[in-house]
DNA sequence: GCATTATTAACCCTTTTGGGTGAATAATGC
DNA sequence: GCATTATTCACCCAAAAGGGTTAATAATGC
């Protein structure tokens, strides 16, 4: 699945730096590289991960391979991400709806039955 | 860093599907479980992961464990990608702005110098 | 107390990740 | 052509992830 490429990609500071780094401008792999201090074989590997996920885009030109953040992913994910966030904040504002709507319904009931405890589980 | 926890978190289906299931209320282990075709263990180990990022919380009652969806880390990966893809996006406005303008200058002075060739390097 | 059920803990095994090194390729400048 | 530079490829190694199995713990029902 995509979405899991593109989570993966995110998922480590190294891979964030690099984004971070092309969302000023494209660069070439020694510029990326340069603030690590890791290898630059271990840069290379780090942005064929995000080539997977599509957050990098690599032109080369002669000798040089310029590299350029792609957002389209990100949006993507960051989807998803605010759909599963409101349809459990919906969900919640519902049940506290619910909920309350009971307290009515007991606060009602409460004289007929004045030693409801309910919710104290415990 | 909590960003990390959470992608590492996300950047799996069945750890996705679980965090799906509990968008729809709190469930038990045995009840998250049961859609998929994995071991008990497994799944344990999966939400082991998920409430280390916090994307969910355990209430135990008895000998049962309920587990309920926590949507703040999500927000906050969401946050941080609409962060860095907006400021890409308004990046790439500006450059686009720039070449217009150069553009402009260009078709200036082209009676000058026509045949100028700019931005067809090959 | 005992049997049952829910959950975790403690291991093992295989695959992937993230790092390294050194050789190979590809373009440049002379 | 040759030396230099940029990048990748092919390995090696350690640690972690993701799966499994079996044993241990903890609560329930009797």
């Amino acid at each position: 699945m995509d979405l899991d490429h593109t989570l993966i990609a995110l998922a480590d500071p190294t891979r964030r730096g690099i984004l971070q780094r092309l969302s000023k401008g494209e660069a070439r792999v020694t510029e990326l590289a340069e603030p690590f201090d890791i290898s630059l074989n271990s840069v290379s590997k780090h942005i064929r991960i995000l080539e997977r996920a599509a957050l990098v885009r690599r032109r080369v030109s002669g000798r040089e391979h310029f590299l350029t953040f792609n957002p389209a992913p990100m949006e993507s994910a960051a989807e998803w991400m605010e759909r599963h966030r409101i349809f459990w904040t919906e969900r919640l504002d519902a049940l506290e709806a619910a909920l309350r709507a009971e307290d009515a319904v007991a606060a009602a009931k409460e004289k007929s039955t004045p030693s409801s405890n309910r919710r104290s589980k415990k």
